[in-house]
DNA sequence: TCCCCGGCTGATTGGCGAATCAAGCAGCTG
DNA sequence: CAGCTGCTTGATTCGCCAATCAGCCGGGGA
Protein backbone atom coordinates (compact mmCIF):
# COMPACT_ATOMS: atom_id res chain seq x y z
CA UNK A 1 0.00 0.00 0.00
CA UNK A 2 2.94 2.39 0.35
CA UNK A 3 3.68 2.74 -3.18
CA UNK A 4 6.22 5.12 -2.52
CA UNK A 5 4.59 8.75 -4.20
CA UNK A 6 7.18 11.07 -5.25
CA UNK A 7 7.44 13.96 -2.54
CA UNK A 8 6.23 16.11 -4.73
CA UNK A 9 3.05 14.99 -5.52
CA UNK A 10 2.09 19.04 -3.75
CA UNK A 11 -1.40 18.83 -4.77
CA UNK A 12 -3.73 18.82 -1.76
CA UNK A 13 -2.06 16.27 0.23
CA UNK A 14 -1.43 17.18 3.29
CA UNK A 15 0.70 15.97 6.02
CA UNK A 16 2.97 13.50 4.81
CA UNK A 17 2.61 9.31 4.81
CA UNK A 18 5.56 8.56 7.26
CA UNK A 19 4.25 11.50 10.14
CA UNK A 20 0.64 9.64 9.72
CA UNK A 21 2.09 6.19 10.26
CA UNK A 22 4.14 7.48 13.18
CA UNK A 23 1.06 9.47 14.96
CA UNK A 24 -0.81 6.30 14.34
CA UNK A 25 1.68 3.96 16.22
CA UNK A 26 1.74 6.91 19.02
CA UNK A 27 -1.80 6.10 19.54
CA UNK A 28 -1.32 2.32 19.69
CA UNK A 29 1.98 2.29 22.02
CA UNK A 30 0.10 5.25 24.66
CA UNK A 31 -3.10 3.19 24.33
CA UNK A 32 -1.35 -0.14 25.16
CA UNK A 33 1.59 1.41 27.97
CA UNK A 34 0.74 4.81 28.43
CA UNK A 35 2.85 7.40 27.90
CA UNK A 36 4.81 7.81 30.63
CA UNK A 37 5.31 4.31 30.62
CA UNK A 38 6.68 4.20 27.02
CA UNK A 39 10.05 5.40 25.25
CA UNK A 40 10.07 7.35 21.56
CA UNK A 41 12.11 3.63 20.51
CA UNK A 42 8.90 1.96 21.23
CA UNK A 43 7.15 4.09 19.18
CA UNK A 44 9.38 4.11 16.43
CA UNK A 45 9.49 0.29 16.44
CA UNK A 46 5.63 0.35 16.05
CA UNK A 47 5.73 2.57 13.37
CA UNK A 48 8.56 0.45 11.41
CA UNK A 49 10.85 3.72 11.24
CA UNK A 50 14.04 4.44 12.33
CA UNK A 51 14.52 6.28 16.08
CA UNK A 52 15.49 9.83 14.65
CA UNK A 53 12.62 10.26 11.90
CA UNK A 54 10.21 10.52 14.87
CA UNK A 55 12.26 14.09 16.19
CA UNK A 56 12.00 14.56 12.01
CA UNK A 57 8.52 15.31 12.08
CA UNK A 58 7.89 15.83 15.90
CA UNK A 59 9.92 18.72 18.20
CA UNK A 60 9.51 16.19 21.07
CA UNK A 61 8.24 13.47 22.61
CA UNK A 62 5.44 16.03 24.48
CA UNK A 63 4.61 17.14 21.11
CA UNK A 64 3.96 14.02 20.16
CA UNK A 65 1.12 13.50 22.15
CA UNK A 66 -0.18 16.98 21.80
CA UNK A 67 -0.42 16.44 18.51
CA UNK A 68 -2.42 12.95 19.33
CA UNK A 69 -4.68 14.58 21.47
CA UNK A 70 -5.32 18.21 20.07
CA UNK A 71 -6.25 15.30 16.51
CA UNK A 72 -8.44 13.38 18.34
CA UNK A 73 -10.06 15.62 21.00
CA UNK A 74 -10.82 18.65 18.05
CA UNK A 75 -12.94 16.16 16.18
CA UNK A 76 -14.38 15.16 19.07
CA UNK A 77 -15.01 18.88 20.33
CA UNK A 78 -16.30 20.12 17.53
CA UNK A 79 -19.04 17.18 16.86
CA UNK A 80 -20.20 17.81 20.20
CA UNK A 81 -20.34 21.27 19.77
CA UNK A 82 -22.78 21.16 16.47
CA UNK A 83 -24.68 19.06 18.31
CA UNK A 84 -24.93 21.19 21.73
CA UNK A 85 -25.27 24.28 19.80
CA UNK A 86 -27.99 23.60 17.60
CA UNK A 87 -30.72 25.35 18.37
CA UNK A 88 -33.53 23.72 16.61
CA UNK A 89 -33.29 20.49 19.16
CA UNK A 90 -34.94 19.82 22.36
CA UNK A 91 -32.25 19.10 25.11
CA UNK A 92 -33.18 15.44 24.85
CA UNK A 93 -32.08 15.03 20.98
CA UNK A 94 -28.78 16.75 22.48
CA UNK A 95 -27.91 14.52 25.08
CA UNK A 96 -28.61 11.67 22.93
CA UNK A 97 -26.52 13.11 19.91
CA UNK A 98 -23.39 13.54 22.84
CA UNK A 99 -23.73 10.33 23.91
CA UNK A 100 -23.71 9.24 20.05
CA UNK A 101 -20.53 11.39 19.22
CA UNK A 102 -19.13 10.02 22.30
CA UNK A 103 -20.01 6.28 21.40
CA UNK A 104 -19.28 6.71 17.45
CA UNK A 105 -15.78 7.80 18.37
CA UNK A 106 -14.92 4.90 20.63
CA UNK A 107 -16.51 2.45 17.92
CA UNK A 108 -14.39 3.62 15.35
CA UNK A 109 -11.01 3.83 17.37
CA UNK A 110 -11.18 2.65 20.74
CA UNK A 111 -7.57 2.91 21.29
CA UNK A 112 -7.06 6.75 20.30
CA UNK A 113 -10.50 6.69 23.03
CA UNK A 114 -8.56 5.41 25.58
CA UNK A 115 -5.13 7.88 24.87
CA UNK A 116 -7.99 10.49 25.26
CA UNK A 117 -9.39 9.71 28.66
CA UNK A 118 -6.03 8.20 30.25
CA UNK A 119 -3.98 11.12 29.19
CA UNK A 120 -6.59 14.05 28.71
CA UNK A 121 -8.94 14.15 31.02
CA UNK A 122 -6.70 12.79 33.83
CA UNK A 123 -3.24 14.64 33.54
CA UNK A 124 -2.10 16.17 36.89
CA UNK A 125 -3.50 19.05 36.93
CA UNK A 126 -0.75 21.39 38.55
CA UNK A 127 2.59 22.49 36.61
CA UNK A 128 1.28 20.29 33.85
CA UNK A 129 1.18 21.61 30.20
CA UNK A 130 -2.51 23.58 30.81
CA UNK A 131 -3.50 22.97 27.04
CA UNK A 132 -4.70 19.41 27.83
CA UNK A 133 -6.41 20.37 30.75
CA UNK A 134 -7.60 23.23 29.91
CA UNK A 135 -9.38 21.41 26.47
CA UNK A 136 -11.13 18.84 29.11
CA UNK A 137 -12.52 21.79 31.10
CA UNK A 138 -13.76 23.71 27.82
CA UNK A 139 -15.48 21.13 26.72
CA UNK A 140 -17.34 20.85 30.07
CA UNK A 141 -18.35 24.41 30.27
CA UNK A 142 -19.71 24.46 26.80
CA UNK A 143 -21.68 21.38 27.83
CA UNK A 144 -22.80 23.77 31.17
CA UNK A 145 -23.97 26.22 29.21
CA UNK A 146 -26.40 23.82 27.11
CA UNK A 147 -27.54 23.63 30.42
CA UNK A 148 -28.15 26.60 31.53
CA UNK A 149 -29.95 27.09 28.68
CA UNK A 150 -32.13 24.22 28.47
CA UNK A 151 -33.18 25.62 31.95
CA UNK A 152 -34.28 28.98 30.66
CA UNK A 153 -36.54 27.40 28.25
CA UNK A 154 -37.97 25.08 31.00
CA UNK A 155 -36.43 21.90 29.49
CA UNK A 156 -34.19 21.64 32.43
CA UNK A 157 -35.71 21.06 36.42
CA UNK A 158 -34.56 24.41 37.77
CA UNK A 159 -33.26 23.66 41.06
CA UNK A 160 -30.14 22.02 38.95
CA UNK A 161 -26.71 23.22 39.15
CA UNK A 162 -25.67 23.63 35.05
CA UNK A 163 -22.19 22.84 35.89
CA UNK A 164 -23.10 19.82 37.88
CA UNK A 165 -25.62 18.57 35.17
CA UNK A 166 -22.74 18.76 32.78
CA UNK A 167 -20.14 16.92 34.74
CA UNK A 168 -22.46 14.17 35.35
CA UNK A 169 -23.33 13.58 31.71
CA UNK A 170 -19.43 13.54 31.42
CA UNK A 171 -18.77 11.06 34.17
CA UNK A 172 -21.54 9.08 32.88
CA UNK A 173 -20.39 9.00 29.79
CA UNK A 174 -16.60 8.74 30.98
CA UNK A 175 -16.48 6.16 33.22
CA UNK A 176 -18.94 3.98 30.47
CA UNK A 177 -16.58 4.22 27.99
CA UNK A 178 -14.41 3.26 30.87
CA UNK A 179 -16.49 0.06 31.44
CA UNK A 180 -15.52 -1.02 27.91
CA UNK A 181 -11.88 0.10 27.56
CA UNK A 182 -10.84 -1.84 30.88
CA UNK A 183 -13.02 -5.00 29.84
CA UNK A 184 -15.48 -4.92 32.58
CA UNK A 185 -17.47 -4.87 29.74
CA UNK A 186 -16.73 -7.99 28.47
CA UNK A 187 -19.51 -7.68 25.61
CA UNK A 188 -17.64 -5.37 23.74
CA UNK A 189 -19.93 -5.86 20.24
CA UNK A 190 -22.06 -3.02 18.21
CA UNK A 191 -24.98 -4.13 19.91
CA UNK A 192 -24.03 -3.92 23.34
CA UNK A 193 -21.99 -0.55 22.77
CA UNK A 194 -25.83 0.53 21.51
CA UNK A 195 -27.40 -0.38 24.55
CA UNK A 196 -24.80 0.89 26.98
CA UNK A 197 -25.18 4.63 25.20
CA UNK A 198 -28.98 4.16 25.97
CA UNK A 199 -29.27 3.32 28.90
CA UNK A 200 -26.65 6.15 29.88
CA UNK A 201 -28.51 8.79 28.01
CA UNK A 202 -31.99 7.33 29.18
CA UNK A 203 -31.26 7.06 32.57
CA UNK A 204 -29.32 10.84 32.44
CA UNK A 205 -32.55 12.16 31.07
CA UNK A 206 -34.94 10.48 33.66
CA UNK A 207 -32.49 12.19 36.43
CA UNK A 208 -32.92 15.91 35.04
CA UNK A 209 -35.51 16.27 32.88
CA UNK A 210 -38.71 18.25 34.61
CA UNK A 211 -40.56 15.23 35.54
CA UNK A 212 -44.07 15.00 36.55
CA UNK A 213 -43.32 13.63 40.10
CA UNK A 214 -40.23 13.33 42.42
CA UNK A 215 -40.44 10.09 44.25
CA UNK A 216 -36.96 9.79 45.01
CA UNK A 217 -36.47 13.21 46.51
CA UNK A 218 -39.94 13.78 48.61
CA UNK A 219 -38.96 10.34 50.47
CA UNK A 220 -35.56 11.11 50.72
CA UNK A 221 -36.60 14.30 52.81
CA UNK A 222 -38.04 12.48 55.28
CA UNK A 223 -35.50 9.37 55.54
CA UNK A 224 -32.62 11.43 55.82
CA UNK A 225 -32.65 11.65 59.42
CA UNK A 226 -33.24 7.90 59.91
CA UNK A 227 -30.53 6.97 57.32
CA UNK A 228 -28.58 5.05 59.33
CA UNK A 229 -25.54 5.84 56.16
CA UNK A 230 -23.68 7.99 57.74
CA UNK A 231 -20.24 7.69 57.75
CA UNK A 232 -18.05 8.38 60.98
CA UNK A 233 -15.97 11.34 59.44
CA UNK A 234 -12.61 11.40 58.80
CA UNK A 235 -10.66 9.15 56.78
CA UNK A 236 -7.06 9.53 58.58
CA UNK A 237 -7.05 13.10 59.22
CA UNK B 1 2.03 -5.77 52.22
CA UNK B 2 4.72 -3.82 54.37
CA UNK B 3 7.07 -6.38 54.97
CA UNK B 4 9.89 -4.09 55.05
CA UNK B 5 8.92 -2.62 58.56
CA UNK B 6 11.89 -2.67 60.19
CA UNK B 7 12.31 -4.94 63.55
CA UNK B 8 11.57 -1.62 65.87
CA UNK B 9 8.01 -1.41 66.36
CA UNK B 10 7.73 -2.43 69.79
CA UNK B 11 4.78 -2.97 71.80
CA UNK B 12 1.67 -0.82 70.28
CA UNK B 13 3.55 -0.41 66.86
CA UNK B 14 2.37 3.28 66.19
CA UNK B 15 4.03 3.51 62.63
CA UNK B 16 7.02 6.34 63.34
CA UNK B 17 5.87 10.11 63.58
CA UNK B 18 8.81 10.56 60.79
CA UNK B 19 7.14 7.65 58.22
CA UNK B 20 3.63 9.75 58.55
CA UNK B 21 5.21 12.75 57.76
CA UNK B 22 6.68 11.43 54.60
CA UNK B 23 3.41 10.06 53.89
CA UNK B 24 1.13 13.58 54.56
CA UNK B 25 4.13 15.25 52.12
CA UNK B 26 3.62 13.10 49.69
CA UNK B 27 0.28 12.86 49.56
CA UNK B 28 0.53 17.19 49.28
CA UNK B 29 3.60 16.48 46.58
CA UNK B 30 1.24 14.23 44.33
CA UNK B 31 -1.78 16.09 44.64
CA UNK B 32 0.50 19.53 43.44
CA UNK B 33 2.26 18.10 40.69
CA UNK B 34 1.23 14.38 39.68
CA UNK B 35 3.22 11.14 40.53
CA UNK B 36 5.49 11.41 37.32
CA UNK B 37 5.92 14.98 37.53
CA UNK B 38 7.88 15.32 40.58
CA UNK B 39 11.26 14.33 42.24
CA UNK B 40 11.55 12.30 45.39
CA UNK B 41 13.66 15.49 46.44
CA UNK B 42 10.62 17.37 46.36
CA UNK B 43 8.57 15.18 48.75
CA UNK B 44 11.41 15.01 50.92
CA UNK B 45 11.82 18.75 50.93
CA UNK B 46 8.29 19.81 51.63
CA UNK B 47 8.84 16.69 54.69
CA UNK B 48 11.70 18.77 55.83
CA UNK B 49 13.71 15.59 55.54
CA UNK B 50 16.62 14.67 54.53
CA UNK B 51 16.43 12.53 50.96
CA UNK B 52 18.01 9.40 52.16
CA UNK B 53 15.31 9.11 54.66
CA UNK B 54 12.37 8.77 52.19
CA UNK B 55 14.19 5.64 51.64
CA UNK B 56 14.69 4.64 54.83
CA UNK B 57 11.14 4.37 55.16
CA UNK B 58 10.13 3.45 51.60
CA UNK B 59 11.49 0.54 49.37
CA UNK B 60 11.52 3.14 46.42
CA UNK B 61 8.78 6.06 44.86
CA UNK B 62 6.41 3.36 43.81
CA UNK B 63 5.91 2.14 47.28
CA UNK B 64 5.65 5.37 48.08
CA UNK B 65 3.00 6.23 45.89
CA UNK B 66 1.32 2.56 46.38
CA UNK B 67 1.28 3.17 50.45
CA UNK B 68 -0.53 6.53 49.95
CA UNK B 69 -3.09 4.82 47.68
CA UNK B 70 -3.51 1.73 49.68
CA UNK B 71 -3.90 3.87 52.63
CA UNK B 72 -6.48 6.04 51.24
CA UNK B 73 -8.42 3.61 49.10
CA UNK B 74 -8.63 0.94 51.64
CA UNK B 75 -10.54 3.50 53.72
CA UNK B 76 -12.68 4.39 51.20
CA UNK B 77 -13.47 0.58 49.92
CA UNK B 78 -13.98 -0.47 53.86
CA UNK B 79 -16.80 2.35 54.37
CA UNK B 80 -18.15 2.03 51.10
CA UNK B 81 -18.24 -1.97 51.63
CA UNK B 82 -20.08 -1.03 54.98
CA UNK B 83 -22.63 0.47 53.31
CA UNK B 84 -23.23 -1.34 49.96
CA UNK B 85 -23.76 -4.38 52.15
CA UNK B 86 -25.96 -3.34 54.67
CA UNK B 87 -28.84 -5.40 53.63
CA UNK B 88 -31.34 -3.62 56.39
CA UNK B 89 -31.09 -0.45 53.85
CA UNK B 90 -32.78 0.72 50.69
CA UNK B 91 -31.36 0.55 47.58
CA UNK B 92 -31.85 4.39 48.19
CA UNK B 93 -30.36 4.85 51.23
CA UNK B 94 -27.45 2.87 49.74
CA UNK B 95 -26.63 5.28 46.78
CA UNK B 96 -26.84 8.48 49.27
CA UNK B 97 -24.79 6.79 51.58
CA UNK B 98 -21.73 6.02 48.88
CA UNK B 99 -22.55 9.55 47.83
CA UNK B 100 -22.19 10.89 51.13
CA UNK B 101 -18.98 8.47 52.20
CA UNK B 102 -16.96 9.98 48.85
CA UNK B 103 -18.13 13.75 49.61
CA UNK B 104 -16.89 13.33 53.20
CA UNK B 105 -13.52 11.80 51.98
CA UNK B 106 -13.47 14.42 49.83
CA UNK B 107 -14.11 16.81 52.78
CA UNK B 108 -12.13 15.72 55.47
CA UNK B 109 -8.91 15.35 52.36
CA UNK B 110 -9.43 16.99 49.26
CA UNK B 111 -5.30 16.39 48.45
CA UNK B 112 -5.88 12.88 49.31
CA UNK B 113 -8.73 12.22 47.01
CA UNK B 114 -6.87 14.21 44.53
CA UNK B 115 -4.20 11.57 44.15
CA UNK B 116 -6.96 8.66 44.37
CA UNK B 117 -8.79 10.07 41.24
CA UNK B 118 -5.34 11.23 39.18
CA UNK B 119 -3.53 8.12 40.12
CA UNK B 120 -5.70 5.28 40.78
CA UNK B 121 -8.86 5.74 39.01
CA UNK B 122 -6.87 6.09 35.43
CA UNK B 123 -3.58 5.14 35.58
CA UNK B 124 -2.43 3.58 32.59
CA UNK B 125 -3.86 -0.13 32.72
CA UNK B 126 -0.90 -1.90 30.28
CA UNK B 127 1.60 -2.61 32.16
CA UNK B 128 1.33 -0.95 35.16
CA UNK B 129 1.01 -2.37 38.23
CA UNK B 130 -2.06 -3.96 37.80
CA UNK B 131 -3.02 -3.53 41.80
CA UNK B 132 -3.93 -0.13 41.21
CA UNK B 133 -6.42 -0.70 38.74
CA UNK B 134 -7.59 -3.63 39.97
CA UNK B 135 -8.30 -2.01 43.22
CA UNK B 136 -10.67 0.44 41.35
CA UNK B 137 -12.57 -1.97 39.01
CA UNK B 138 -13.18 -4.18 42.14
CA UNK B 139 -14.84 -0.96 43.92
CA UNK B 140 -17.04 -1.15 40.63
CA UNK B 141 -17.84 -4.76 40.56
CA UNK B 142 -19.23 -4.83 44.30
CA UNK B 143 -21.60 -1.83 43.34
CA UNK B 144 -22.65 -3.79 40.83
CA UNK B 145 -23.31 -6.46 42.67
CA UNK B 146 -25.60 -4.15 44.88
CA UNK B 147 -27.28 -3.19 41.77
CA UNK B 148 -28.21 -6.32 40.95
CA UNK B 149 -29.19 -7.51 44.20
CA UNK B 150 -31.58 -4.60 43.78
CA UNK B 151 -32.56 -5.78 40.98
CA UNK B 152 -33.85 -8.88 42.13
CA UNK B 153 -36.26 -7.30 45.24
CA UNK B 154 -37.32 -5.24 42.17
CA UNK B 155 -36.03 -1.93 43.49
CA UNK B 156 -34.29 -1.18 40.50
CA UNK B 157 -35.60 -1.04 37.28
CA UNK B 158 -34.87 -4.46 35.47
CA UNK B 159 -34.06 -3.10 32.01
CA UNK B 160 -30.95 -1.85 33.33
CA UNK B 161 -27.00 -3.72 33.36
CA UNK B 162 -26.19 -3.58 36.23
CA UNK B 163 -22.72 -2.72 35.73
CA UNK B 164 -23.45 -0.02 34.16
CA UNK B 165 -25.68 1.40 36.77
CA UNK B 166 -22.17 1.14 39.58
CA UNK B 167 -19.90 3.21 36.03
CA UNK B 168 -22.90 5.55 35.72
CA UNK B 169 -22.79 5.93 39.48
CA UNK B 170 -19.07 5.91 40.00
CA UNK B 171 -18.55 8.06 37.13
CA UNK B 172 -21.10 11.08 38.71
CA UNK B 173 -19.35 10.88 41.61
CA UNK B 174 -15.97 11.01 39.99
CA UNK B 175 -16.80 14.05 37.79
CA UNK B 176 -18.59 15.67 40.20
CA UNK B 177 -15.38 15.35 42.49
CA UNK B 178 -12.80 16.76 40.03
CA UNK B 179 -15.42 19.46 39.11
CA UNK B 180 -14.15 20.61 42.28
CA UNK B 181 -10.83 19.86 42.75
CA UNK B 182 -10.05 21.28 39.10
CA UNK B 183 -11.68 24.46 39.79
CA UNK B 184 -14.52 24.29 38.03
CA UNK B 185 -16.94 24.79 40.80
CA UNK B 186 -15.62 28.32 42.37
CA UNK B 187 -17.31 27.36 45.34
CA UNK B 188 -16.07 24.97 47.21
CA UNK B 189 -17.55 25.66 50.84
CA UNK B 190 -19.54 22.87 52.56
CA UNK B 191 -22.47 23.85 51.38
CA UNK B 192 -21.84 23.26 48.15
CA UNK B 193 -20.51 20.35 48.37
CA UNK B 194 -23.31 19.12 49.91
CA UNK B 195 -25.62 20.21 47.76
CA UNK B 196 -23.47 18.94 44.87
CA UNK B 197 -23.83 15.50 46.47
CA UNK B 198 -27.49 15.73 47.13
CA UNK B 199 -28.02 16.66 43.17
CA UNK B 200 -26.01 13.86 42.51
CA UNK B 201 -27.67 11.31 44.09
CA UNK B 202 -30.77 12.46 43.82
CA UNK B 203 -30.69 12.54 39.56
CA UNK B 204 -28.95 9.43 39.59
CA UNK B 205 -32.12 7.64 41.52
CA UNK B 206 -34.33 9.64 39.82
CA UNK B 207 -32.59 7.84 36.45
CA UNK B 208 -32.70 4.21 37.75
CA UNK B 209 -35.16 3.96 40.45
CA UNK B 210 -38.64 1.83 38.85
CA UNK B 211 -40.68 5.12 38.82
CA UNK B 212 -44.55 5.48 37.38
CA UNK B 213 -43.96 6.89 34.10
CA UNK B 214 -41.13 6.42 31.53
CA UNK B 215 -41.17 9.85 29.58
CA UNK B 216 -38.21 10.22 28.02
CA UNK B 217 -38.03 6.35 26.75
CA UNK B 218 -41.61 7.11 25.62
CA UNK B 219 -41.25 10.10 23.43
CA UNK B 220 -37.36 8.70 22.11
CA UNK B 221 -38.98 5.49 20.98
CA UNK B 222 -40.97 7.69 18.83
CA UNK B 223 -37.99 9.88 17.90
CA UNK B 224 -35.58 8.41 17.32
CA UNK B 225 -35.76 8.23 13.66
CA UNK B 226 -36.41 11.76 13.02
CA UNK B 227 -33.55 12.73 15.46
CA UNK B 228 -31.08 14.67 13.74
CA UNK B 229 -28.38 14.14 15.63
CA UNK B 230 -26.49 11.17 14.28
CA UNK B 231 -22.88 11.69 13.04
CA UNK B 232 -21.43 10.94 10.24
CA UNK B 233 -19.83 8.15 11.56
CA UNK B 234 -15.86 8.30 11.25
CA UNK B 235 -13.82 10.68 12.93
CA UNK B 236 -10.47 10.24 10.83
CA UNK B 237 -8.56 7.13 9.49
C1' DT C 1 33.65 8.56 80.53
C1' DC C 2 33.37 5.91 76.35
C1' DC C 3 31.14 3.14 73.15
C1' DC C 4 27.44 1.29 70.69
C1' DC C 5 23.33 1.48 68.02
C1' DG C 6 19.63 3.04 65.35
C1' DG C 7 17.65 7.01 63.30
C1' DC C 8 19.20 10.07 60.13
C1' DT C 9 22.05 12.67 56.49
C1' DG C 10 23.14 14.17 51.67
C1' DA C 11 26.93 13.75 48.22
C1' DT C 12 27.77 10.21 44.91
C1' DT C 13 26.69 6.82 41.47
C1' DG C 14 24.56 4.36 37.81
C1' DG C 15 21.31 3.75 34.44
C1' DC C 16 17.85 5.15 31.53
C1' DG C 17 15.93 7.46 27.90
C1' DA C 18 15.18 12.03 25.49
C1' DA C 19 17.30 14.55 22.13
C1' DT C 20 21.21 15.34 18.82
C1' DC C 21 23.97 14.87 14.74
C1' DA C 22 26.90 13.37 11.25
C1' DA C 23 26.63 10.61 7.82
C1' DG C 24 23.78 7.63 4.15
C1' DC C 25 20.78 7.32 0.32
C1' DA C 26 17.36 8.13 -3.26
C1' DG C 27 15.63 10.99 -6.54
C1' DC C 28 16.00 15.09 -9.29
C1' DT C 29 18.33 18.71 -12.20
C1' DG C 30 21.55 20.61 -15.27
C1' DC D 1 27.60 12.03 -14.60
C1' DA D 2 28.13 15.09 -10.85
C1' DG D 3 26.26 17.55 -7.54
C1' DC D 4 22.44 19.01 -4.87
C1' DT D 5 18.47 18.47 -1.70
C1' DG D 6 15.97 16.69 1.83
C1' DC D 7 14.09 12.38 3.88
C1' DT D 8 16.08 8.80 6.67
C1' DT D 9 19.16 6.36 9.81
C1' DG D 10 20.85 4.84 14.48
C1' DA D 11 25.00 5.34 17.39
C1' DT D 12 26.32 8.89 20.55
C1' DT D 13 25.66 12.41 23.91
C1' DC D 14 23.90 14.47 27.81
C1' DG D 15 21.02 15.57 31.71
C1' DC D 16 18.15 13.93 35.13
C1' DC D 17 16.70 11.45 38.93
C1' DA D 18 16.04 7.07 41.50
C1' DA D 19 18.58 4.59 44.55
C1' DT D 20 22.84 3.75 47.34
C1' DC D 21 26.13 4.07 51.02
C1' DA D 22 29.56 5.69 53.97
C1' DG D 23 29.42 8.10 57.68
C1' DC D 24 27.23 11.57 61.36
C1' DC D 25 24.79 12.54 65.61
C1' DG D 26 22.67 12.01 70.08
C1' DG D 27 21.04 9.19 73.72
C1' DG D 28 21.47 5.57 76.93
C1' DG D 29 23.81 1.77 79.00
C1' DA D 30 27.99 0.15 81.25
Amino acid sequence: MSQRQSKSEAAGNRESERRRTILRAAIDVFARKGYHGCRIADVAREAGVAYGLVYHYFKNKDELLETVVETGWSGFVSRMRAVAEDESASLEQKVRGIADVAFEAYRVDPRAVKVLILEVARSPAGTQVVSRQQAFLDTIRMSAEMFARAQATGELRADLDPMLCASLLFGAIELGLTAFVSGLMEDRSPEALDRAKLQIAESFLRGVLPGAATPAEASWKQEKVSSGTRPKAGKRS
